[in-house]
DNA sequence: TTGCTCCTCACGTCACGTGAGGTGGC
DNA sequence: TTGCTCCTCACGTCACGTGAGGTGGC
């Protein structure tokens, strides 16, 4: 997967794939793709004959359900919502982080700089949580 | 529902209600509460006879949990962790609004006062999102 | 033409809610 | 004793993935 990364540009969102390759990447059925659709967990470019066309950021999207579902077992309404939820609390952790480190800033009386030794540090760091943390290792179920 | 709510002290968490009365509160079969708590989606206090007892926090969270099961056909797999990421957001949001106020007061000099008058506002406020705001109208689906 | 795509319909499996059936303690 | 609780087992329904079947455009 990480092989996959090396197309050096910000390609993360080029329609390259079309439904059978998508299929095989993901380790899915292409009908499921379809399923997915319809649902609206995934929402592939078209091309001007009407076909499906999946970029690397539908993929990774892809197996995030595919932990969700078959991982976990909960269905598609609920990895819907889920993923919906994940979007705000990242929305939320950048924010947060940004806060931190203008508060930060203004307590030094520096308006702008950065640097990474000065003290007085009396906010408590947020704790830096992955978007998917189940993901990543850890535990197996 | 807001009609229950007038018991004045802090016994959201007091352990009251007998299964059938908690079922009959939350419009369900007495069995699916067991069920629940199997998936761990509910602990509910237990007497010393081993007998189940339900706080008002309790069946506020039946009903959360009937909206998300019944509403949106989303299983108990999917309202468990849509529950946990509930928790982390209103976390975030309880993080981010001290983050802004505490900027504002350092922004203004004053280390420790509040008062809604003054001015300067750099930061844009967080809008304001309810914990399950598919629970307050709105949509019907 | 070949191999893909598009779509819809049907079957098998599994999760979940409901009910029954039998037990034991206020 | 009565009416509750506790538990487990079984059935019906529904969601979802898979496959087939028939179509059309590169």
């Amino acid at each position: 997967m990480a092989a996959r990364d090396n197309r050096s540009d910000r390609g993360q969102d080029r329609a390259v794939y079309i439904i059978s390759v998508a299929a095989e990447l993901a380790g899915v059925h292409p009908q499921t793709l379809r399923i997915y659709e319809r649902k609206g967990l995934l929402s592939p470019k078209r091309t001007s004959g009407n076909t499906r066309r999946y970029s690397e950021r539908d993929i990774a999207r892809l197996q995030v359900i595919q932990q969700l579902t078959q991982g976990l077992g909960i269905n598609l309404a609920g990895v819907k919502m889920i993923m919906e939820l994940e979007t705000q609390l990242e929305e939320l952790r950048r924010r947060a982080v940004e806060l931190e480190s203008e508060l930060r800033r203004v307590r030094r009386g520096r308006p702008v700089a950065l640097g990474p030794s000065s003290a007085a540090m009396e906010i408590v760091p947020l704790r830096t949580i992955s978007a998917f943390p189940w993901l990543s290792g850890g535990t197996s179920r």
